[in-house]
DNA sequence: ACACTGTGAGTTTTT
DNA sequence: CTCACAGTGT
């Protein structure tokens, strides 16, 4: 195609037409690109109408990212292709035949913790054992009956305790329907349902959508993998791509074998390979490829690139898992004093519980950092609170956003009130919000108060439609004297939850903006937020180190790339490692983590770990062994690092051969002042930091470890812990 | 109804 | 170690 620069492999795929293909893209082999181009290709040179085209993905950025190539190259021709994430799209689905569905145009979506609430609430119910059945293992087991067979009663069946599984399972689905809601499972498994149901619906989406593509195969589900048979089998052209080597998702329901067995499922489908890859480096590559070789249950292929030769791989053993940090840091610096950005660099492990000592290094070291995933945005207290009631003003049908609304801020309701509720709302068939609305059955004292609450959520209600949503949250949000509920919460954190309160305020406005007139903003709004997630608003070149799990790395690259704790027990996990086809798994997360890095790359492990208060002691991972050595340039933390470490005065002889970084040697006035004899920094003095240069001492707080000085480099004015700071004296 | 305290579990989390 | 949660005590 004359717009997209393209090799014959990339080529033969964007212009194929009809019929089954499956591309085989390994990491950094331009599958967007051939996605994209294909789009175009079909739209301009076949004639074939934008909107009988289906593109999707599995996250909001990969939809965004594909959106945006296809409007480059198309223009206004672009916009009525359908490219967007599974979930929307069913979402979409649902709605518009909510004639079909039986479920209304206006359900709302359960996250995790919506999730977990209703299993509460069963369990409660049921009074199962909570030893035995914890809310967290049935969410699990049942998500996974669902995930894995489309029949989820037959699969739990199977399990152990059967009928205590169903009985759950059963009362869930009901749960949820009361609610009005369906969880990310659902999503899917409804349309499935829909459609099955409904074969002239079906029949209409088969026939509107003559090309279906797929992106990333290798994640795809069962249900996902019935909604896209279904929708294909009539005309038969899926154009799906992925890379079973990055299958990193089995464990959330992704079964491998949808790629693997592509062409049994769909007859006379054709295969491409694209395994030119046009991020790394001859080295990271031939690593990559050795060790992803030890799976046996995979298609053969094997990443190669016009970039010959590169920098030898990094294998660094440190001594514990501050010296492991140490070392990230020092890179980081040498790195940066070559005038590299920090945003070229991520530091990349397999459990999120192994930043943190990563992170507060970096902060004393002054390296601008960010830290992504763990914690999400929305699943915080304060804007789970503020969301239960935008959610209930939406759906009052909600029982476990009611729940949560009405004794935050305390008002006095318990659970006693909450009892005297359910039975009301149980033996009316109605609601917990209605069931608040007609309790004056109940003591006056509980009445009066719950009336207090429904008072004030039918005033809201009136202004609801007067105001636009950003107004109406900020009205909500005084009427309940939210702020004050904050400041009276004990700890030290109402203001960093004023912030996320503010940034929530802030993310509605922008939403609001961004519409249509006459769209219903807080539905809208509802369902955008729980679609989307923290990792989406990654944003690159932003300045700093990123630091991320190995899972969320998927799809990025950097420059250099650090994976802390290659050791067995971590990475292979131990909760992986034992059974074959988890250990593959892992072995396909450590392809990932290897393929992220475009020029350099450091495999960290320690010889000694405190992990849960103990020390471990873990070999060094298999993967490592699984790298040819001739491709590694291996280095240990000498006996200065260890001393460093063991905070003892270092012998002189080997300490000029710690941490050589970048080929460069460091010596010991480059070394932190932790390991030297402490420092003394006075008011005024001239210094010179390894990064930011020379500056002036402002003020030094503190003594010892904890010491905090204050430098003024002209340009910035910095703090950092002086026992870490690369910081000498000029 | 709420605060405090003890217990136990601690892998990854696109939607 | 460190966090979340459940159960107890006021």
């Amino acid at each position: 195609m004359e717009f997209c620069n393209l090799n014959v492999e990339q080529k033969k795929a964007v212009e194929h037409v009809n019929g089954p293909l499956l591309v085989l893209a390994g990491a950094g082999s331009g599958k967007t690109r051939v996605l994209t181009c294909r789009i175009a290709n079909l739209i301009k040179h076949h004639k074939i109408p934008p909107w009988g085209i289906l593109a999707l993905t599995f996250t909001n950025k990969a939809a965004r990212e594909m959106l945006q190539r296809v409007e480059n190259l198309l223009g206004e021709d672009a916009a009525p292709v359908w490219l967007s994430t599974f979930h929307s799209f069913c979402i979409r689905i649902l709605r518009f035949e909510a004639a079909h569905t039986g479920m209304g145009n206006n359900f709302v979506v359960y996250d995790d913790n919506d999730q977990l609430s209703v299993y509460d609430e069963i369990i409660k119910q049921l009074e199962l054992d909570k030893n035995m059945f914890s809310k967290r293992l049935l969410c699990e087991r049942i998500s996974q009956a669902k995930n894995y067979s489309l029949n989820a009663e037959e699969f739990l069946r199977d399990e152990a305790f059967s009928e205590v599984y169903l009985k759950v399972y059963k009362l869930y689905q009901k749960r949820l329907k009361q609610y009005n809601a369906l969880d990310f499972d659902d999503i899917l498994l409804k349309t499935i349902d829909l459609f099955k149901a409904n074969p002239e619906v079906l029949a209409h989406y088969q026939n509107r959508f003559k090309f279906i593509m797929v992106d990333e195969y290798q994640d795809t589900n069962m249900a996902q993998y019935e909604l896209v048979y279904l929708l294909a089998k009539e005309h038969q052209n899926l154009f799906v791509v992925g890379d079973d080597d990055q299958s990193i998702y089995g464990w959330r329901g992704a079964n491998i074998r949808n790629i693997l067995e592509f062409e049994k499922d769909f007859a006379g489908a054709k295969i491409i390979r694209l395994e030119q890859n046009y991020r790394s480096t001859d080295v990271i590559l031939d690593a990559a490829n050795s060790v992803i070789s030890n799976n046996i249950n995979r298609k053969k292929k094997a990443l190669w690139t016009e970039e010959k030769g590169g920098i030898l791989i990094r294998t660094y053993c440190a001594y514990n898992e501050k010296d492991e940090a140490d070392y990230i840091c020092k890179q980081i610096l040498e790195g940066i004093r070559q005038g590299q950005k920090a945003d070229a660099f991520a530091v990349l492990y397999r459990t999120n519980a192994q930043s943190r000592i990563i992170e507060t290094t970096l902060a004393a070291y002054g390296i601008a950092h960010q830290v992504y995933g763990g914690q999400r945005f929305y699943e915080r207290a304060e804007i789970r609170d503020v969301l239960a009631y935008l959610r209930l003003f939406y759906n009052p049908a909600d029982d476990i956003a009611f729940v949560r609304a009405i004794n935050t801020p305390r008002r006095g309701i318990g659970n006693a009130a909450i009892s005297a509720l359910t039975s009301i709302a149980s033996e009316k068939g109605i609601s917990l919000y209605a069931a608040a609305q007609n309790s004056q059955s109940l003591p006056t004292a509980m009445y009066s108060k719950l009336k207090r609450f429904t008072d004030v959520i039918e005033d809201l209600s009136l202004q609801k439609n007067k105001l636009g949503l950003f107004e109406f949250t900020k009205k909500l949000l005084l009427c309940i004297e939210y702020d004050k509920y904050l400041k009276e919460s004990k700890g030290d954190t109402y203001e960093t939850r004023l912030e996320n309160i503010d940034e929530l305020l802030g993310s509605i406005k922008e939403f609001e903006e961004g519409l249509v007139e006459n769209t219903d903003a807080l539905g809208a709004y509802l369902e955008n937020i729980s679609l989307v997630s923290d990792i989406d608003a990654l944003q690159e070149q932003n300045g700093r180190v990123a630091l991320m799990t190995l899972h969320s790395a998927k799809g990025l690259e950097f420059h250099t790339v650090f994976i802390a704790g290659m050791e067995e027990g971590i990475f292979p996990n131990r909760k992986s490692g034992i059974e074959p086809k988890e250990l593959e798994e892992e072995r396909r997360l450590c392809y990932v983590g290897i393929t992220r890095a475009m020029k350099a790359l450091h495999l960290i492990h320690a010889q000694q770990r405190n992990l849960y208060g103990d020390f471990a002691f873990n070999p060094h991972s298999r993967f490592l062994e699984e790298i040819p050595d001739e491709l590694c340039e291996s280095c240990s933390a000498s006996s200065y690092a260890i001393a460093a470490a063991l905070k003892q005065k270092p012998s002189k002889q080997v300490q000029k051969f710690a941490h050589g970084g970048f080929g460069a040697i460091i010596r010991e006035k480059d070394m932190p002042s932790s390991a030297a004899p402490s420092v003394q920094y006075k008011e005024y003095q001239r210094v010179k930091h390894a990064a930011f240069g020379s500056g002036t001492v402002l003020k030094i707080e503190g003594t010892g470890s904890a010491q905090i000085i204050t430098i003024d480099f002209g340009t910035m004015i910095k703090k950092f812990a002086a026992s870490y700071a690369p910081i000498e004296i000029e």
